[in-house]
RNA sequence: GCGGAAUUGGUGAAGUGGUUAACACGCCGGAUUGUGGCUCCGGUAUGCGUGGGUUCGAUCCCCACAUUUCGCCCCA
């Protein structure tokens, strides 16, 4: 037998019933705030995630699915949906009129990463991005549209982390402080810790080994280290949510994975049990270098990603609506019976009546069964000797009063009482 | 990438080194010769994740691999 590759998934079922439910709530959330859908390739150049998320970031050195297609073109699944948005951003020059722009999308991501509850190898991540203003309105409305987003959904005690990164001029004489405060303590640090150190030392920061140790506890804090107008815009963002009632805790070690963000950074974490671990549900945060690293235009933007597979999880006890009911079903037991069927199920479908028959050959007891199990509203019932006369059953399944309607009139008498 | 656990039908699962692998649900058929959802009766794994090995003989013991899952790392 095939199986499916390690870490991927089907969604059937309930699963399916609730993934649709959290789409269409995506999509009219989406809307209801002026975003738009944008869809971007599955698989990218290489280089683009290289120079986006960062050439040392785990994600880029171990997790991607790299692969050559048969011109030898570098082609890499895509991790993460911003850079794809931001190449399209520029390749289409979006950044030519009605700045800004906000889109959204919802597709599958690829990562190659021991899987494990709420992580997979293909996963879905849905996520907005609004490019072209640095108003903190701007930073505010992402980080309160995702957080209530979440509790339209049905999360309770979401808690918002949040920091900031400063510029980077900020970052830079941060990184120094850092690097001179560590310097004596540099072999009590564990491994990863200790190239971090040359590489990216602000990720010593929420390194979970290390994160109990005197050394981390007393490390100088990034918001310290910030010009008088970095530190200002941060207040204003908090100052800005308070006005709408987004519960924040102010993280001064949160720093992201992913080398592209600057200034505000947030995190939503849930405290489903069900998540273990993968508490974070969305992370975001500014990235105003990235389009013009790019290539592009100088443009600040702001986005947020969360994976749908945790929300999947997290919703589990949450109320999901029932199988759409149908409206329609046809039983037969002869060939003339099911030929009419057939005909009927279609002239009924094309006047917009949800039908369904059965096509094993049941006995007429699991039809019934089977009509059941698709909690149709209306039995229509075919028996030669009506059809003869021109005559056809109808049962409403609720109140199972049965009546003969002509075979002229049934469309007519379905389609007004089903 | 590292460490632990698990893997029996459509589903939940019991079980044993040796004829036909419990039980329950579901599904199918029959009693009801074309009107069901209750009841009763019957059927429903030629196989116990895959491949090797030990053995007269393995689903059960050993090894490898795969997948799932828990913790770590990292992340959404």
């Amino acid at each position: 037998m095939i199986t499916k590759p390690k870490g991927c998934y089907d969604v059937i079922d309930k699963e399916s019933l609730k993934l649709k439910k959290i789409n269409r709530y995506i999509d009219y959330y989406c809307e209801f705030y002026n975003y738009d859908f944008i869809r971007t390739p599955i698989f990218e150049a290489r280089e683009l995630f290289h120079r986006t998320v960062g050439d040392d970031t785990d994600i880029v050195t171990k997790e991607t699915y790299d692969f050559q297609d048969r011109s030898n073109r570098e082609l890499t699944l895509r991790p993460e949906g911003t850079a794809g948005v931001v190449r399209s951003f520029i390749e289409n020059k979006m950044y030519g009129n009605n700045l800004p722009r906000k889109l959204y999308y919802n597709g599958t991501m690829y990562r190659y990463e021991r899987p494990g509850n709420g992580r997979n190898r293909e996963f879905t991540q849905f996520g907005v991005e609004i490019l072209g203003s640095n108003d903190v309105a701007v930073d505010v409305e992402v980080i309160s549209f995702a957080y209530r987003l979440f509790e339209e959904l049905g999360f309770k005690d979401l808690n918002v982390h949040i920091n900031n990164l400063g510029s980077k001029e900020d970052r830079e004489s941060y990184k120094k402080a850092l690097k001179e405060y560590l310097k004596p303590y540099i072999n009590d640090l564990c491994e990863d810790c200790k190239k971090r150190y040359e590489t990216n030392p602000l990720r010593i920061l929420d390194c979970k080994v290390d994160k109990d140790s005197e050394i981390l506890k007393k490390v100088p804090n990034i918001l310290e280290y910030q010009s008088e107008e970095s530190k200002k815009r941060f207040q204003k963002v908090l100052e800005y949510l308070e006005y709408l009632d987004v519960d924040y805790e102010v993280d001064s070690k949160l720093v992201r994975g992913l080398d592209y963000y600057d200034y505000t950074v947030f995190e939503i974490v849930s405290s489903e049990e069900v998540l273990g671990s993968a508490s974070t549900i969305a992370a975001g945060g500014r990235y105003n270098d990235l389009v013009e690293k790019l290539g592009g235009p100088s443009t600040p933007c702001m986005g947020f990603a969360c994976g749908i597979e945790r929300i999947m999880l997290a919703l589990d006890k949450i109320e999901i609506q029932e199988k759409r009911p149908l409206d329609c079903y046809i039983l037969y037991v002869n060939e003339e019976e099911k030929i009419k069927a057939i005909t009927l199920a279609q002239d009924l479908r094309c006047s917009g009546v949800s039908v369904d028959y059965d096509t094993t050959g049941r006995s007429l007891k699991s039809q019934f069964k089977e009509a059941d199990r698709n909690h149709a509203q209306l039995l229509v019932l075919l028996n030669s000797e009506d059809l003869q006369k021109g005559l056809i059953s109808v049962k409403d399944n609720l109140t199972k009063e049965e009546v003969k309607i002509d075979e002229n009139e049934i469309i007519d008498y379905i389609v007004s009482n089903g």
